[in-house]
DNA sequence: CAGGAATGTTGATCTGGATTAAGATTTGAC
DNA sequence: GTCAAATCTTAATCCAGATCAACATTCCTG
């Protein structure tokens, strides 16, 4: 590689990512916003509420000092006593089973909401750990609880949040009882895809904030597998990769991949 | 095979299950029982609710007539209305993929509640068919909405029902990730001991409702595979086999095979 | 209760992804 | 800027479980 394409991928040619929307341009990391004017607000809890709402919800809202790349939001088997909402940053989460193997449970973006594995036995099952300097939100869980109460939009919305997680625990479920590791890839692409857009951030090109270790952790794949279903889905022409940059060039053709067989 | 012994297991020497307590004569299929009578109510939703609440609670549930084995409770796609409790019989829910692949996502037992992954989307992502002659109990979910804002103790635990599924749905997601056939099908066991344990039936005795192609389906393996893992247990003493009938032998080493590196 | 369909079992073979191994590249700390 | 640790890639081999095949058993239905 030449010095004049230090920052560029001379196999690829993909322009640095650095030159387009962060999620950390979205979100600063600003502790001060309320809800009412916090950029996620269409996404997150606020968005069924009215401006009065919105201003009790924000009452009850910790907004904590930023967390720093590998630092521990909660660890498993810590006393459940909130449920967090990213603000910027990504965070994963992981549990170690008995017999000590790790496995990542979930990945987390701005607008997303972590913790509600606590809620029935007031113990976490999981460890969330920060993937970069993240800014999140902590919501306590019985003053949530007392607010939906007396907001029905509230506890409308946080049933409907609560329903989706569970919406989507199954598909992953079925993911991962039948699909093969290219199959299992695209679909975990295409996801960050639509989570990307949702948060205005391009579908198309973005950084994974994860290592190859995570998604396989996650897939339920080992790492020399996820490296070689990037690279054959590179050759095939259907994703660019360089390191942690990812841009989709067929999101077509990734969906066929998914649909096949 | 004697005619003396048509109904038992020459090999095994099991006593034929139909001579201890059943699911049916549980729960016999009752359509005239109110909540606060029904022997499910200390682990269905009436759980945290005192007389007068169980009483507001009974006037929203619907006991339709009890389904058929094979009947639908309702179909994946199908505007989302109800959750359901089953008091009698057994369910199972699955999902049909874009590539027509065919995985089920849940087996449910008395007391247990079908329809969550609905609430979100308005639409059922599953479709939810009786393994066996079956009593249901509907609960339009709306109304449950409206009484849940009425009575805080009902809105905390229906949070505790959807938060435990969170929680159940991510250990399924660990399993399928990276557990072999073995350990799969040792823990899809347990579970359905400590499960049929809550509803006063044998935790190590039981009938299994549905077939080897489900118990597949649902665990990510072929039913040659699930065969081949029955016998081998078998062989090492761990469970005894009769078709559909199971008793657990060892538990500790069931348990043990799980945590197995 | 007879016969066909559905379900379950067992064996032989194949294969996708794990494992093992060795480097290459990137990152972060000093 | 340097160096060690972490991360990523590629290649060779292996193996758990899929697939294919044949048959046994159980369950329905008329």
């Amino acid at each position: 590689m030449s010095s004049a394409d230090i920052t560029s991928n001379s196999q690829t040619g993909m322009i640095p990512l650095q030159a387009t929307a962060t999620n950390r341009e979205l979100c600063p990391h600003n502790a001060k916003i309320s809800c009412a004017s916090c950029r996620l607000n269409k996404l997150c809890l606020p968005i069924a509420l009215d401006n009065s709402e919105i201003h009790q919800l924000d009452n009850i809202v910790k907004r904590n000092r930023p967390y720093k790349k590998g630092d521990h939001l909660y660890r498993q088997d810590d006393a459940f006593e909130s449920v967090y909402v990213v603000r910027s940053g990504s965070i994963k989460s992981y549990i170690l089973s008995d017999s000590g193997k790790r496995r990542v449970t979930g990945f987390f973006l701005p607008g997303e909401i972590i913790g509600m594995d606590g809620i029935a036995s007031k113990i976490y099952a999981n460890s969330t750990m920060a993937l970069e300097h993240s800014s999140i939100c902590e919501i306590p869980f019985t003053q949530l609880e007392r607010l939906s109460q007396q907001l029905p939009n509230l506890q409308h919305h946080f049933f409907a949040i609560m329903g989706n997680e569970i919406a989507k625990d199954q598909k992953i479920h079925t993911l991962l009882s039948s699909y093969t590791a290219e199959q299992r890839t695209a679909s975990f692409l295409l996801g960050l895809s639509t989570r990307y857009g949702r948060i205005s951030l391009s579908p198309t090109r973005f950084l994974l904030p994860m290592i190859r270790i995570d998604i396989g952790e996650y897939l339920g794949l080992t790492v020399e597998t996820m490296s070689r279903v990037f690279t054959a889905l590179q050759r095939k022409g259907l994703i660019a990769v360089n390191n942690r940059e990812i841009e989709l060039l067929d999101i077509e053709a990734l969906r066929g991949i998914i649909a096949a067989s």
